[in-house]
DNA sequence: CAGCATGGCATTCAAATGTATGCTATGTTC
DNA sequence: GAACATAGCATACATTTGAATGCCATGCTG
């Protein structure tokens, strides 16, 4: 019966299929052959073959809905990690039950519950491409390395500051000459954990300017 | 037998589940039966089912790996966006078709296939907190508002602007003193996309100094 | 034309997978 | 303690769904 022109067939199978995959909504063979118009289950179920040959999809055996796209790491750790929305003052764990909202993650290896999300405040880390607005995702942990950027609570605020180990003495660097370095005891300042990621959603109409 | 403290398995099972959802990878009944420890089908079945009428979980009824998250759940919405690794000099779906990994993101109304991530060069718009590496997620559209960070072609070169219409001619405006601003006619610039979310992976070391 | 790759169709088989039936045991409540 | 909800187990059943078998038509190449 019908032909149509050499792959032209077969990039709407990709594209029908990555779409569906990127959705988090992997299609069946069926799904493949009806949303092409395929009058066989067979045709559909070839395109696909051909595609993992090509590399372009990789097949799960006999796998219900088993087409993943390659690079995708299997068991992807995609994990939301709660915005945490006022300062958390008291325990984290207290915090992390009346989130502002959820970000996906990519965890990469850190557990679920070991993420946060905040909302940076001021424009002390400006210099390093951090603006007021801001989200952070932070990684628990009660320590740091030099340099790294963390969140730390000092008294009853959470701040954002490069770490700096001073002998028995801890800087709270900001990255911003207009602002001065905190320099406390090691025992007054408490690492909330280390920010692994920083996020800025842009609004959808620009500044004027 | 043995018996868990009310309600504590069942978030066990959200958790898994949801995670899997956000991943992309729905599991069967016997993947979250496995994952939990259960002996029977049954039990990761009625945990299921007990979610599902909490509201927590949407089910397909006959469907394999039909579960799903409710529309209000907080990153339901989350999609998988290709990260490209060279520029987009071609057809943006080809590019596409090879990308470097994927980015979960917020989709936010946004169709899964319109959403995709570029590496950012060069230092151009370090005014706008935008830093050479940071990734940008840009949502595919012709066409941008005064002011909108947009992804532009220009010749065979793909760059991260501001969008300023100047009457019958654009000016792609870096964020940075030190760059120039590019003004061209509408006809030679193609705008590939907005830049909706700027995203910047810290190492894990910090820098020394 | 023979040979072969491509594109498609109809149907069948078997594995994966959602769903249902029935039973045991532990808490909680009145 | 009776009634009831929760937590779990073992197994069977029906549908979904991936994979296989076989056949036909078109176009290209030597």
């Amino acid at each position: 019966m019908g032909r149509t022109p050499a792959g032209e067939t077969r990039e709407k199978v990709f594209a029908f299929v990555r779409d569906r995959l990127l959705a988090g909504q992997p299609p069946t063979v069926r799904e493949v052959q009806e949303a092409i118009g395929f009058r066989a289950v067979r045709t559909a179920q070839q395109h696909l073959e051909r595609l993992v040959e090509d590399g372009r999809l990789v097949a799960g055996r006999h796998r219900a809905r088993g087409y993943r796209l390659p690079g995708e790491t299997p068991g992807a750790r995609t994990v939301l990690a709660p915005v945490l929305g006022r300062v958390p003052a008291g325990a984290l764990d207290e915090a992390m039950e009346d989130p502002d909202g959820y970000l996906p993650v990519d965890a990469r290896g850190a557990a679920a519950g070991d993420l946060f999300a905040l909302r940076v405040r001021g424009e002390s880390m400006t210099g390093a491409g951090i603006l007021p607005g801001d989200l952070v995702i932070v990684r628990r942990q009660p320590t740091a390395a030099n340099g790294d950027v963390v969140v730390a609570r000092v008294g009853d605020e959470a701040t954002v500051k490069t770490f700096r180990p001073r002998g028995r003495r801890v800087e709270l660097r900001p990255e911003n000459p207009a602002f001065e370095p905190i320099v406390l005891d090691a025992g007054e300042v408490a690492i909330l954990g280390r920010v692994i990621e920083v996020r800025r959603i842009l609004d959808a109409r620009g500044v004027t300017g």
